[in-house]
DNA sequence: TCTATCGTTGACACTAGTGTCAAGGTCAAA
DNA sequence: TTTGACCTTGACACTAGTGTCAACGATAGA
């Protein structure tokens, strides 16, 4: 598909589109006019990006997650850079303690929602 | 304490402890001579504060979370304003969303990383 | 063939958060 | 009283990601 249709489909400007592929995370092939050729499985990657950009990973990592996001399954196991496991190593740790922050937060939400909606009912029932 | 101190306690460098208080999401006492002095608790606060952003919250919503994170434990739900219901219920859902990403994206890191330890178990020790 | 729609690149601008520096006030200890 | 560590505000700069616009080429349909 050409950039219009995955900007349709996965809600994702086409000007966010060439960025991560100026990063390096997107490498569309190019038809003879010069448009870029996404293929089908682009579709989720993006989302993934676009999901991970928003939870604070910035692309220059996400780049080196790619090994582990391949959808043309990763036989690159054999020939894994020592390096790129200690990086990725460290990024699950941090994602680890992003989880727990998110998620403990998340609960203090909750938490305070349902008494909100103990204190008056009616107000909050629309909501929650 | 002083920011000096909140500095070291936090990890957080003072520009940014500044920076949060311009956008309202920390209002230290100021002492005689104009230091800021913070309370105890507020180390407790900024650890949450920074994790926070560092999963992609702006201040902006962060400080729409104040309510729910308070120590000084807020006898708020009185008069709980239904606005901030719908932005917190629509937070807590795009802070779920964010938990479900890094959570996938986290087993497909592990999940790599245990195959390469399979493949060659010698290089991959150290680091798991 | 004209026009609408889509694609291309390049440039400039904006926000958020942070780094850094300058110019100056406070305070404790030598 | 001078030094050094700490505080203040204000300014400028930088990065990441995105918005937006200009100028242009490609393509399909009336």
């Amino acid at each position: 598909m050409r950039i219009g249709e995955l900007e349709k489909r996965t809600g994702t400007p086409a000007r966010s589109l060439r960025y991560y592929e100026q990063q390096g995370l997107l490498t569309p092939r190019r038809l003879d006019n010069g448009y870029r050729e996404y293929d089908d499985y682009l579709v989720d990657r993006v989302l993934q990006i676009r999901g991970l950009i928003d939870s604070g990973i910035p692309t220059r990592i996400i780049k080196q997650m790619l090994p582990c996001l391949g959808k043309p399954h990763t036989i690159v196991v054999e020939d894994a850079d020592p390096e790129l496991l200690v990086v990725l190593g460290r990024e699950r740790d941090r994602m680890n303690q992003r989880i727990e922050c998110l998620a403990r937060n998340r609960d203090a939400i909750d938490a305070y929602m349902r008494a909100v909606a103990e204190a008056s009912p009616a107000r909050a029932a629309a909501v929650v």
